[in-house]
DNA sequence: GGTAGACCTGGACGC
DNA sequence: GCGTCCAGGTCTACC
């Protein structure tokens, strides 16, 4: 099967793929240009597919080698839609943007749209396995938990969907810690997953809460495993940008950028992009930084 | 409210 | 090859 779907303009795809590591994640596929992106999902139904994104016009082709029925198109629809909020409007944004000369590429390049995974689970779960650790590392975690836990895609097993909240939360912590080697971060994720399992946290409520942002942040910093940065990431990944991801790497480039590389803390990230109020973190992501290298 | 130390792993480094 | 050190955010205990 195979259709379409259109986007909000500006909207280019590579652009979205590649707003950041997410891409490199399973179960994401993609090549280096981010001219496709390629996933396997789990239905509600249960079923496992493989879906195949591509540029489109103004929009996205969605392709799959299966048949879907009403309801399975539906649900594909939605979490692509939803993957690369093809329905947003950064024109306000933009309009800001277009007074910082750092800035001044993200209209004509289409930027603003953050690549998500189908569910919240999945993007809870990837950003605690981005803390405290190298790239590797969270990559290394991401493709155990997927291998041990997630349901293969009939006919070809070496694909297979990001697990469920149910299929982690039939685990242990010891299974976690030292067959998945999430380390430290194993009675996180296992709560996470048993919360969401037995109703207590609903999670992908919050994708479209109209609670007010700092709200929503502390339901975020709630969750065990997710701090200030976590909780940043996470609410940029919702759409709101209130809020900066501070790591190691933001601290490192203000320092480049505006304090001729002497160490710089969290209060220097924040004051570094203050007047951008409820766009801060979207400034912050595309900036054109200086190479620091 | 602020701070110190522990958590866990892999990579870099020195021997 | 082995041991040590360090980087990477968050949690908890303590002040």
């Amino acid at each position: 099967m195979e259709f379409e779907l259109l986007a909000h303009p500006p909207f280019s795809f590579p652009a979205v793929v590649r707003s950041h590591g997410w891409v490199q994640m399973l179960p994401f596929r993609s090549n280096e240009s981010g001219t496709w992106l390629a996933f396997t999902a789990q239905l509600d139904s249960g079923r496992v597919i493989d879906l195949k994104l591509t540029p489109a016009g103004d929009g996205v082709r969605v392709m799959t080698a299966d048949a879907l029925d009403p309801a399975e198109r539906g649900q594909v629809t939605g979490m692509v839609s939803w993957m690369l909020d093809i329905d947003r409007d950064f024109s306000e944004f933009y309009a800001q943007a277009r007074r910082e000369p750092k800035l001044a590429h993200v209209q004509s390049e289409a930027r603003g749209r953050v690549l998500r995974s189908p569910t919240l689970f999945e993007d809870v779960v990837k950003t605690i396995l981005t803390t405290n650790t190298a790239w590797g590392g969270t990559l290394r975690m991401n493709r155990n938990l997927v291998e041990q836990f997630g349901q293969p895609l009939p006919g070809d097993e070496s694909l297979r969907a990001f697990p469920t909240p149910q299929a982690i939360a039939a685990s242990d912590v010891d299974t976690l810690r030292n067959v998945t080697k999430l380390g430290y971060r194993s009675p996180y994720i296992l709560e996470l997953a048993r919360r969401v399992t037995d109703g207590e946290l609903d999670l992908e409520d919050y994708r479209l809460s109209q609670i007010p942002t700092p709200e929503l942040r502390k339901e975020l910093l709630a969750i065990k495993g997710v701090g200030g940065y976590a909780a940043a990431n996470l609410l940029m990944i919702l759409g709101r940008s209130d809020f900066i991801p501070i790591d190691s790497w933001a601290m490192k480039m203000v320092s480049h950028e505006w304090y001729d590389g002497q160490p710089v803390g969290p209060e220097q990230v924040e004051a570094a992009f203050a007047g951008w109020g409820a766009w801060k973190g979207l400034a912050y992501w595309f900036w054109n930084w200086d190479n620091p290298e």
